[in-house]
DNA sequence: GTTTATTATCGTAATATTGCGATATATAAA
DNA sequence: TTTATATATCGCAATATTACGATAATAAAC
Protein backbone atom coordinates (compact mmCIF):
# COMPACT_ATOMS: atom_id res chain seq x y z
CA UNK A 1 0.00 0.00 0.00
CA UNK A 2 0.82 3.66 -0.59
CA UNK A 3 1.87 3.34 -4.28
CA UNK A 4 -0.55 5.42 -6.55
CA UNK A 5 -2.15 2.95 -8.83
CA UNK A 6 -1.84 5.11 -11.78
CA UNK A 7 -2.53 1.90 -14.21
CA UNK A 8 -6.26 2.68 -13.04
CA UNK A 9 -6.52 5.48 -15.18
CA UNK A 10 -6.02 6.42 -18.51
CA UNK A 11 -3.31 8.86 -20.14
CA UNK A 12 -4.93 12.05 -20.25
CA UNK A 13 -5.67 11.49 -16.48
CA UNK A 14 -2.38 10.65 -15.58
CA UNK A 15 -0.75 13.10 -17.81
CA UNK A 16 -2.79 15.97 -16.25
CA UNK A 17 -1.75 14.67 -12.60
CA UNK A 18 1.83 14.42 -13.62
CA UNK A 19 1.71 18.19 -14.86
CA UNK A 20 -0.46 18.98 -11.96
CA UNK A 21 2.61 17.37 -9.61
CA UNK A 22 5.05 19.84 -10.71
CA UNK A 23 2.53 22.78 -10.13
CA UNK A 24 1.72 21.53 -6.62
CA UNK A 25 4.45 23.18 -5.23
CA UNK A 26 4.72 27.15 -4.28
CA UNK A 27 8.68 27.08 -4.93
CA UNK A 28 8.22 25.70 -8.35
CA UNK A 29 5.47 27.96 -8.84
CA UNK A 30 7.62 30.94 -8.25
CA UNK A 31 10.48 29.49 -9.81
CA UNK A 32 8.47 29.48 -13.26
CA UNK A 33 7.06 33.01 -12.84
CA UNK A 34 10.21 34.37 -12.00
CA UNK A 35 12.05 32.48 -14.61
CA UNK A 36 9.71 33.88 -17.01
CA UNK A 37 9.87 37.16 -15.76
CA UNK A 38 13.55 37.73 -16.44
CA UNK A 39 14.64 39.85 -19.39
CA UNK A 40 17.44 37.67 -19.79
CA UNK A 41 16.78 33.78 -18.82
CA UNK A 42 19.74 33.74 -16.55
CA UNK A 43 18.67 32.98 -13.13
CA UNK A 44 21.33 31.88 -10.95
CA UNK A 45 19.78 34.02 -8.46
CA UNK A 46 16.74 31.99 -7.69
CA UNK A 47 18.49 30.69 -3.99
CA UNK A 48 18.78 34.33 -2.97
CA UNK A 49 15.19 35.08 -4.78
CA UNK A 50 13.32 32.43 -2.59
CA UNK A 51 15.04 31.60 0.37
CA UNK A 52 15.73 27.77 -0.14
CA UNK A 53 19.01 25.91 0.09
CA UNK A 54 20.94 25.87 -4.02
CA UNK A 55 20.98 21.60 -3.90
CA UNK A 56 16.81 22.37 -2.95
CA UNK A 57 16.52 24.60 -6.52
CA UNK A 58 18.28 22.30 -7.86
CA UNK A 59 15.70 19.68 -7.44
CA UNK A 60 12.85 21.51 -7.99
CA UNK A 61 14.44 22.75 -11.86
CA UNK A 62 14.81 19.08 -12.23
CA UNK A 63 11.31 18.21 -11.53
CA UNK A 64 10.02 21.38 -13.62
CA UNK A 65 12.32 19.93 -16.51
CA UNK A 66 11.00 16.10 -16.01
CA UNK A 67 7.90 17.53 -17.65
CA UNK A 68 10.05 19.14 -20.66
CA UNK A 69 9.07 22.84 -19.51
CA UNK A 70 12.53 23.97 -19.35
CA UNK A 71 15.11 24.51 -22.03
CA UNK A 72 18.58 25.51 -20.59
CA UNK A 73 22.45 25.45 -21.63
CA UNK A 74 25.62 27.25 -20.44
CA UNK A 75 25.79 31.04 -20.82
CA UNK A 76 29.61 32.03 -19.81
CA UNK A 77 29.66 30.64 -16.05
CA UNK A 78 26.03 30.68 -15.69
CA UNK A 79 23.22 27.86 -17.13
CA UNK A 80 20.69 29.94 -18.62
CA UNK A 81 17.28 28.66 -18.10
CA UNK A 82 14.07 29.23 -20.50
CA UNK A 83 10.68 27.87 -20.22
CA UNK A 84 9.95 26.16 -23.49
CA UNK A 85 7.19 28.26 -25.11
CA UNK A 86 6.14 25.09 -27.16
CA UNK A 87 5.40 22.77 -24.27
CA UNK A 88 4.19 25.48 -22.13
CA UNK A 89 1.31 26.25 -24.45
CA UNK A 90 0.64 22.38 -25.03
CA UNK A 91 -0.13 22.02 -21.59
CA UNK A 92 -1.98 25.11 -21.26
CA UNK A 93 -4.30 23.75 -23.51
CA UNK A 94 -4.84 20.35 -21.83
CA UNK A 95 -5.49 22.59 -19.19
CA UNK A 96 -8.13 24.61 -20.88
CA UNK A 97 -9.65 21.66 -22.46
CA UNK A 98 -10.07 19.39 -18.76
CA UNK A 99 -11.81 23.01 -17.19
CA UNK A 100 -13.72 23.60 -19.90
CA UNK A 101 -14.72 20.31 -20.33
CA UNK A 102 -16.01 19.97 -16.69
CA UNK A 103 -17.81 23.69 -16.02
CA UNK A 104 -19.75 23.00 -19.34
CA UNK A 105 -21.43 19.32 -17.88
CA UNK A 106 -21.61 20.26 -13.81
CA UNK A 107 -25.22 19.65 -12.66
CA UNK B 1 13.77 18.88 7.23
CA UNK B 2 10.83 17.73 4.94
CA UNK B 3 8.50 20.36 5.55
CA UNK B 4 7.17 22.55 2.56
CA UNK B 5 8.07 26.52 3.16
CA UNK B 6 5.26 27.79 1.99
CA UNK B 7 5.92 31.08 4.28
CA UNK B 8 8.80 31.97 2.02
CA UNK B 9 6.05 32.17 -0.72
CA UNK B 10 2.93 34.59 -1.37
CA UNK B 11 -0.52 33.97 -1.12
CA UNK B 12 -1.40 33.67 -4.82
CA UNK B 13 1.62 31.05 -5.28
CA UNK B 14 0.53 29.10 -2.51
CA UNK B 15 -2.85 29.03 -3.75
CA UNK B 16 -2.07 27.73 -6.94
CA UNK B 17 -0.29 25.00 -5.38
CA UNK B 18 -2.68 24.03 -2.85
CA UNK B 19 -5.03 23.16 -5.89
CA UNK B 20 -2.67 22.08 -8.41
CA UNK B 21 -1.91 19.56 -5.54
CA UNK B 22 -5.86 18.19 -5.76
CA UNK B 23 -5.25 17.75 -9.65
CA UNK B 24 -1.91 15.62 -8.64
CA UNK B 25 -3.46 12.11 -8.84
CA UNK B 26 -5.53 10.67 -11.52
CA UNK B 27 -7.72 9.29 -9.26
CA UNK B 28 -8.91 13.28 -8.52
CA UNK B 29 -8.91 14.14 -12.22
CA UNK B 30 -10.86 11.08 -12.95
CA UNK B 31 -13.49 11.56 -9.58
CA UNK B 32 -13.95 14.93 -11.18
CA UNK B 33 -14.35 14.17 -14.91
CA UNK B 34 -16.88 11.29 -13.58
CA UNK B 35 -19.24 14.03 -11.59
CA UNK B 36 -19.16 16.12 -14.01
CA UNK B 37 -20.26 13.51 -16.93
CA UNK B 38 -23.30 12.32 -14.26
CA UNK B 39 -26.84 13.84 -15.50
CA UNK B 40 -27.91 13.61 -11.36
CA UNK B 41 -25.30 13.81 -9.28
CA UNK B 42 -25.51 10.75 -7.61
CA UNK B 43 -22.13 9.01 -7.73
CA UNK B 44 -21.77 6.15 -5.32
CA UNK B 45 -20.66 4.57 -8.45
CA UNK B 46 -16.78 5.88 -7.84
CA UNK B 47 -15.60 2.47 -6.46
CA UNK B 48 -16.06 0.54 -9.10
CA UNK B 49 -15.75 3.12 -11.39
CA UNK B 50 -12.17 3.73 -10.83
CA UNK B 51 -11.32 0.10 -8.74
CA UNK B 52 -9.94 1.78 -5.77
CA UNK B 53 -11.60 1.18 -2.23
CA UNK B 54 -14.29 2.84 -1.06
CA UNK B 55 -11.86 4.06 1.90
CA UNK B 56 -9.52 5.60 -0.27
CA UNK B 57 -12.26 7.24 -2.87
CA UNK B 58 -13.59 9.19 0.26
CA UNK B 59 -10.41 9.82 1.18
CA UNK B 60 -10.06 11.92 -2.32
CA UNK B 61 -13.31 13.62 -2.21
CA UNK B 62 -12.28 14.94 1.07
CA UNK B 63 -9.06 16.34 -0.36
CA UNK B 64 -11.47 17.68 -3.42
CA UNK B 65 -13.65 18.92 -0.88
CA UNK B 66 -10.87 21.27 0.92
CA UNK B 67 -10.37 23.31 -1.62
CA UNK B 68 -14.40 24.02 -2.09
CA UNK B 69 -15.07 22.32 -5.40
CA UNK B 70 -17.53 20.13 -3.82
CA UNK B 71 -20.94 20.13 -3.00
CA UNK B 72 -22.57 17.44 -1.20
CA UNK B 73 -26.19 16.83 0.24
CA UNK B 74 -27.88 13.11 0.85
CA UNK B 75 -30.73 12.21 -1.84
CA UNK B 76 -32.49 9.16 -0.42
CA UNK B 77 -29.79 7.09 0.95
CA UNK B 78 -27.41 8.30 -1.62
CA UNK B 79 -24.91 11.18 -0.82
CA UNK B 80 -25.19 13.34 -4.07
CA UNK B 81 -22.18 15.59 -5.11
CA UNK B 82 -22.17 18.30 -7.46
CA UNK B 83 -18.89 20.77 -8.80
CA UNK B 84 -19.47 23.92 -7.54
CA UNK B 85 -19.43 25.85 -10.79
CA UNK B 86 -18.60 28.95 -9.27
CA UNK B 87 -15.26 27.51 -7.42
CA UNK B 88 -14.79 25.79 -10.11
CA UNK B 89 -14.70 29.02 -12.79
CA UNK B 90 -13.04 30.97 -9.76
CA UNK B 91 -10.03 28.09 -10.01
CA UNK B 92 -10.18 27.84 -13.84
CA UNK B 93 -9.50 31.98 -14.25
CA UNK B 94 -6.84 31.58 -11.57
CA UNK B 95 -4.53 29.01 -13.69
CA UNK B 96 -5.45 30.84 -16.76
CA UNK B 97 -3.71 33.75 -15.12
CA UNK B 98 -1.08 32.10 -14.16
CA UNK B 99 -0.60 30.43 -17.76
CA UNK B 100 -1.33 33.36 -19.76
CA UNK B 101 1.23 35.62 -17.45
CA UNK B 102 3.94 32.88 -18.46
CA UNK B 103 3.42 32.37 -21.66
CA UNK B 104 3.40 36.31 -22.50
CA UNK B 105 6.19 36.88 -20.69
CA UNK B 106 9.39 33.95 -21.57
CA UNK B 107 12.18 35.00 -23.34
C1' DG C 1 -36.23 1.26 17.76
C1' DT C 2 -34.04 -2.07 14.26
C1' DT C 3 -32.27 -3.10 9.92
C1' DT C 4 -29.99 -1.94 5.70
C1' DA C 5 -27.21 0.67 2.67
C1' DT C 6 -23.98 4.36 2.05
C1' DT C 7 -20.28 7.44 3.32
C1' DA C 8 -16.66 9.00 6.79
C1' DT C 9 -13.03 8.25 9.95
C1' DC C 10 -9.28 5.62 12.30
C1' DG C 11 -5.18 3.08 12.36
C1' DT C 12 -1.45 1.41 9.96
C1' DA C 13 1.97 0.12 6.34
C1' DA C 14 4.33 1.35 2.13
C1' DT C 15 6.03 4.84 -0.59
C1' DA C 16 6.97 9.69 -2.05
C1' DT C 17 8.28 14.36 -1.24
C1' DT C 18 10.89 18.07 0.80
C1' DG C 19 15.03 20.13 2.34
C1' DC C 20 19.80 20.54 3.12
C1' DG C 21 24.84 19.59 3.89
C1' DA C 22 28.49 17.45 1.58
C1' DT C 23 30.46 16.44 -2.53
C1' DA C 24 30.91 15.88 -7.50
C1' DT C 25 30.71 17.92 -11.96
C1' DA C 26 31.12 21.60 -15.35
C1' DT C 27 32.70 25.87 -17.28
C1' DA C 28 35.49 30.08 -17.70
C1' DA C 29 39.32 32.59 -16.28
C1' DA C 30 44.01 32.92 -14.59
C1' DT D 1 46.71 22.99 -15.60
C1' DT D 2 45.04 25.19 -11.65
C1' DT D 3 41.56 28.12 -9.61
C1' DA D 4 37.17 30.08 -8.95
C1' DT D 5 32.27 29.94 -9.54
C1' DA D 6 27.94 27.78 -10.58
C1' DT D 7 24.94 23.81 -10.95
C1' DA D 8 23.93 18.75 -10.16
C1' DT D 9 23.87 14.65 -7.51
C1' DC D 10 24.17 11.83 -3.20
C1' DG D 11 22.76 10.56 1.26
C1' DC D 12 19.98 11.24 4.93
C1' DA D 13 16.19 12.80 8.16
C1' DA D 14 11.58 14.66 8.65
C1' DT D 15 7.20 14.84 6.91
C1' DA D 16 3.36 13.91 3.61
C1' DT D 17 0.73 11.00 0.62
C1' DT D 18 -1.54 6.84 -0.83
C1' DA D 19 -4.14 2.84 0.01
C1' DC D 20 -7.02 -0.22 2.48
C1' DG D 21 -9.32 -3.02 6.21
C1' DA D 22 -11.97 -2.25 10.17
C1' DT D 23 -15.20 0.40 12.26
C1' DA D 24 -18.12 4.43 13.18
C1' DA D 25 -21.56 7.56 11.68
C1' DT D 26 -25.61 8.78 8.80
C1' DA D 27 -30.10 8.32 6.79
C1' DA D 28 -33.96 5.86 4.80
C1' DA D 29 -37.07 1.89 5.17
C1' DC D 30 -39.29 -1.29 7.95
Amino acid sequence: MGVSKTQLFDQRQNEIAQIARVLAHPARVAILQHISQQDSCICSDLVEETGLAQATISQHLSEIKKIGLLQGNFQGRNLCYCIDADRWNEIQGLFETFFTRISNQCC
